[in-house]
DNA sequence: ACGAAATCAAACAGGTCTGTATGGTTAAGC
DNA sequence: GCTTAACCATACAGACCTGTTTGATTTCGT
C-alpha cells in the first residue's frame, strides 16, 4: 500500500475547489460529486440520485452521511468555502510587501481564479441568489465564510494605521463581490484588474 | 367604466419591478405571477402549476402564450429588466448637476432599491448564478440589459472628457454589481454608499 | 477468523415536475 | 345572433423528485 502524495488527481485539480480531489471514502466521494454538480448546474436543479450516481455510491449511503439534501448543501458549502480560503490565503502568504501591496495582490489572485475554465462564481453568492429571500441559513454560512477574509483585511487596515478599518473592509467587500459577479456574468477575468485599480487609487497612488 | 389611473395597486407597487402591477389580460397575469415567484423563490424551484395558480389562469393558457418554461423565464427577465431600467432612468432624469454628480447619484438610487423590503437582488445575476455555466441565453439577456446602463455611463464619461470612457464603464460595472450582491447577501443597503465613495474618489474629490 | 459496521443495489412511497390533450365555457367582432 | 378565438378546469403521460426500506455483501477492527 503506497500513499500517493503526488497523484495526478492532486496535481491537476484546481487548488481553489474540492472538485476533482482524491476521495478515499464514500462520504468524500459524495461531497466531491455534490460540489461539482451543485456548482456547475445549480443546487435546486441537481437531484440526489444524480449525485449518488456520479459519486459511485448508493443513495442510502448518501443519506447515511447526510440527513437531507439541505444538510448536504450546507456541508458542501462549508467544505468548498474552506478549500477556497486555504487556496486564497496560501497564495496571499507568498506576497511580500506593504499591506497596500497585499491588498492589491488580492485581485491578482482573484484573476487567477476567474481565469480558470472551471470558474463558476462564488458558491455562496450563487446559493443565496437561488434561495428564498428568507433563507437565513445560507446567509449565515456566507457570513462565516466572508468573515475570515474580512478579518485579514481588517488586520491590513490596522497595520496601515487607518482610523476606521471597517471602512476598508466594506470597500473590499464591494470590490471583491463586484469583480466575482462581473467576471462570472461576462466571462472576462479582467474585471479583477478593474477592481484592483479602484482600491489602489483609494489607498493612495 | 372608469380607467383607474390612480388605483391602489399602481400607487403601492414598487416602481422598480413589475410585481404587483395591474394586469389586464391573462398573459400579463402570468408574467406578474411568474416574476414574483421566480424572483422570490428561485427559477428552478418554481413550477408552472404554481405560477398558473397564482396568476388565476389555466395552465393551458400559460402554455398558449409561452412555448415552454424556459421561454417564460426569458420573457420575465426581459420585461422585468425593462421595468427596472424605466424606473432607474426615470430617477436618474431628475438628477441635475455635472456628470460626476449624476454618476454618484446612481448609488443613491441603488440605495433606494436595496432598502425596499421586497429587494431580491438582480434577477439577471440570480438567474446566471443558478443556471448551467454553459447557458449563453441568460448571459446574452444580461448583456443586453446591462448595455443600456453602460451606454449612459459611457456618455457621462465622454461628457467628462475622459480619454478611455470604457474604463469608467467597467469600473461602474464592478461597483454596481458589487453593491447589489453585497446588499443582497448582507441585507444592508449601506453598501451603496460604500460604492459611491469609491467612485467619488476615482472621479476626483 | 469472527462479529460489527459500512456499503451496496433495488424497489418503493408519495409527490411534484413539464408539457399535452380534451372538452366545456365565456367573450368579442361582425 | 353567429362564428371564432380565447380561456377555463381537469385529467393524463412520463419523467423526476426526496427520502425510506430491505436484505445481501463487503470491509475492517480486533
Amino acid at each position: 500500500m503506497t500513499i500517493e502524495l503526488n497523484s495526478d488527481a492532486f496535481e491537476t485539480a484546481p487548488a481553489w475547489t474540492c472538485i476533482g480531489r482524491k476521495a478515499a471514502n464514500p462520504k468524500d466521494r459524495v461531497l466531491n460529486a455534490a460540489t461539482e454538480l451543485f456548482c456547475h448546474h445549480g443546487f435546486a436543479a441537481t437531484g440526489v440520485d444524480t449525485i449518488a450516481s456520479r459519486a459511485g455510491t448508493a443513495k442510502s449511503t448518501l443519506y447515511a452521511h447526510f440527513k437531507s439534501k439541505e444538510k448536504l448543501i450546507d456541508a458542501v458549502l462549508e467544505r468548498e468555502g474552506k478549500a477556497w480560503r486555504d487556496w486564497f490565503f496560501g497564495r496571499l502568504g507568498k506576497i511580500k510587501g506593504t499591506p497596500k501591496d497585499k491588498l492589491c495582490a488580492v485581485f491578482d489572485i482573484l484573476a487567477e481564479w476567474f481565469s480558470d475554465p472551471e470558474f463558476y462564481g462564488c458558491p455562496f453568492i450563487n446559493a443565496i441568489g437561488e434561495a428564498t429571500s428568507e433563507n437565513e441559513t445560507l446567509r449565515n454560512a456566507a457570513k462565516v465564510h466572508k468573515s475570515h477574509v474580512n478579518l485579514w483585511i481588517q488586520a491590513q487596515a490596522m497595520e496601515l494605521g487607518m482610523e476606521r478599518p471597517d471602512d476598508l473592509v466594506r470597500e473590499m467587500t464591494v470590490l471583491v463581490d463586484g469583480a466575482i459577479v462581473a467576471a462570472q456574468v461576462s466571462r472576462d477575468s479582467d474585471f479583477a484588474q478593474v477592481a484592483k485599480s479602484l482600491i489602489a487609487r483609494r489607498l493612495g497612488d
